[in-house]
DNA sequence: GCAATAATGACACCTTGGTTGTCATGAATG
DNA sequence: CATTCATGACAACCAAGGTGTCATTATTGC
């Protein structure tokens, strides 16, 4: 049928590339909704979620820090760490480098919930695994952070 | 700065692929606000751009169809088809093979707004592409296909 | 030390991708 | 022919995420 006119095999990457933009998005939203459907245990919003990881891989950081991290604004991570707070989740400490702005830490409940989350997660990703070997895995990994560094000079706030 | 110092890629398999989902979200943001502030030449919002680029690759099809093949929900394709259509960019000719559900076709006008479309995020694309070999950006695919089928079990509608 | 500038937090509002629910209708199938 | 199923249309809704703005407070430059 019509398959792509232009030989994939041996086109230019960019047409790969383009496949693999059109692999992210349906994969980003039954990610999500996987997530969604499987975190509601902890009760945790995809974006709560998100910061706790964060914190959770990175360390304690303020606020713009994070945004800045993900490239999403200041005022929406502001708003799920908000959230997190209101559930104990996380708890602002005296930023020894900014005295404005606080650093946001992992309370033992927050490590305690994203740990959880993300576990279960890891499970699932385990079966889903299957056959794919280390090094492909690691490939795929060095290919979208290329991707995300090229992308990189969005601007958000 | 943020070097992965602690972590260390020992691993499970699992653990890489959390890593990848880790990529995934960022890279879908940044790359949606990077199509939508270079696509608005043609006004496309990323749902039509999505519909219009199925119409372009896998030729025909019902709003019905769309939606299995994406995991969308029926009516959010319909939305964006009428939409498309309010545009001129899709027409509906009757289906030989289903007399109630009309099959969705692109019109030249259609064809060529999402050919300019995907041709200049191909550009774009071209560039990101950088040192990645072709090999490498197969490895990716086939990694990340292979975790879209395996999150493919969840049914809307 | 003081003024100018930049960064932060807070809050409100908006957009939009996407779902769900419902209904009427017309087709497919027993 | 009766029933079931699929489609289209439309409305309500949710959540992710952005934008605009303002007051406050650091940080910087002089």
């Amino acid at each position: 049928m019509s398959e792509t006119d232009h030989d994939p095999a041996s086109g230019e990457p960019a047409d790969r590339l383009t496949e693999v933009f059109d692999l992210v998005g349906p994969l980003y939203r039954r990610a999500q909704r996987k997530v969604e459907q499987d975190a509601p245990i902890e009760g945790l919003s995809v974006g709560v979620r998100a910061v706790l990881n964060m914190l959770r891989e990175h360390g304690s950081m303020t606020v713009p820090q994070m945004g800045r991290a993900q490239a999403l604004s200041r005022q929406f991570v502001q708003r799920m760490i908000n959230d997190a707070a209101a559930r104990h989740l996380v708890e602002s400490v005296p930023n020894p480098m900014h005295k404005r702005s606080s650093l946001i830490r992992l309370t033992e409940e927050g490590r305690a919930a994203i740990t959880a989350v993300v576990d279960r997660e890891r499970t699932v990703l385990r079966q889903a695994g299957g056959d794919l070997t280390d090094t492909e895995i690691a490939t795929c990994i060095r290919v979208l952070s290329h991707l995300l560094r090229f992308l990189d000079d969005v601007d958000v706030d």
